[in-house]
DNA sequence: GGCTGAAAGTTAGCCGCCTAACGAATTTTG
DNA sequence: CAAAATTCGTTAGGCGGCTAACTTTCAGCC
């Protein structure tokens, strides 16, 4: 689960001395960067304990998730998607949407399906295609987790203001494209 | 990899619309939330990007800058050792320190010691016991690999200013602090 | 209308994370 | 000093990432 290997982050003098052996370090970048893992490390952690309560993973949520959005157009919006669209039902395009490969959608799938969450369907028109459908009791699990979990996050984001919040997103989001450019995208999906 | 299982963030109005749904949805809460991960994500891909380059995880890195630290004085204090303690040589003592279970960290000395970068030895005066020592080879890589490391933290954080990344570490600091608190630690290590 | 290429989904195998349980060695306790 | 509890490292099995290769099916092109 742990993005950083690391459960006590350097003080801020040690970055300092170790930049005077390493030319390269920026102690303030360093610092930041540490910050940044350690602390998305923690509240996935907040959000993964809320989910493993409910014997269910990130990645099976997050397919669910995906799933709801086809199913509810109320819930497209939440997950950003257009109201035109339809949403993911396929594998290959719940992958898209989920950012992992069809491989790892598949073994997600799987369990879904095994504990009776979602259902593969044949699609009639094209014989390669499965349609991926949200059962009632998969809707059912995200109607009574889902408050719960809202909650969680907002009891994590308690300690900051509305501004703090705001300029929060506002230096992440410099940080995350700024990492988007130096991550060499597979296929280069510059957003049209 | 990857922490949250969504590619596209939905827009602010978009969690608006949903938080008429459900009473719990804390909008600007959620975008910080789920801005935070998503560019954890992505700086920690970037930073994985890296060390794939060099054929290792980043899960093998962190073991070798532990026990880096145990070699070199000046590097115990880049990990926040305190000057005298030893640092950790045990797999007990580096799971710990990574914040891992010693199962887990059996693996990654496995597969290091498999690639010549660590060794085991037996202690001699508990026999329960291993060392876990940094090969030449191992302290090769991290001098070949640490600055370029350091420079790709560096283009990271190069788009804020220093003023906007000590903002960063200082709002990461608080929800840090609080999503520590809403986490159930099993040894409840409160800091002594 | 039958090759060729591309796409969908799956499979197999690797890695790293987890929990649970184990044998060996040490420490604590009666 | 012997029995019990603890600690060490490891193993076994599950999960969820990945890549690479495969089968089936569709689409395009002579």
């Amino acid at each position: 689960m742990p993005h950083l290997l690391l459960k006590d982050l350097p003080r801020y003098e040690c970055l300092l001395e170790a930049a005077a052996e390493f030319p390269d370090l920026d102690p303030s970048a360093a610092e930041a960067f540490l910050h940044l893992l350690h602390t998305g490390d923690e509240v996935f952690g907040v959000s993964d304990r809320s989910l493993a309560g409910h014997n269910i993973s990130h990645g099976r949520f997050g397919v669910l998730m995906l799933l709801w959005r086809s199913r509810q157009p109320r819930a497209a919006k939440l997950l950003g998607a257009d109201e035109c669209v339809p949403g993911p039902r396929t594998p290959a395009e719940l992958a898209d949407a989920a950012g992992v490969t069809r491989a790892t959608m598949t073994g997600l799938i799987d369990t879904l399906e095994r504990d009776g969450y979602v259902k593969r369907e044949p699609d009639p028109v094209d014989r390669r295609q499965m349609s991926v459908l949200l059962t009632p009791r998969g809707e059912k699990f995200l109607m009574e987790f889902l408050p719960g979990h809202f909650k969680a996050i907002a009891a994590i984001m308690a300690p900051l203001t509305e501004n703090e919040r705001k300029t929060l997103v506002r230096l992440l989001g410099k940080v995350q494209q700024q990492a988007a450019i130096l991550n060499p995208r597979r296929e280069s999906a510059s957003v049209g």
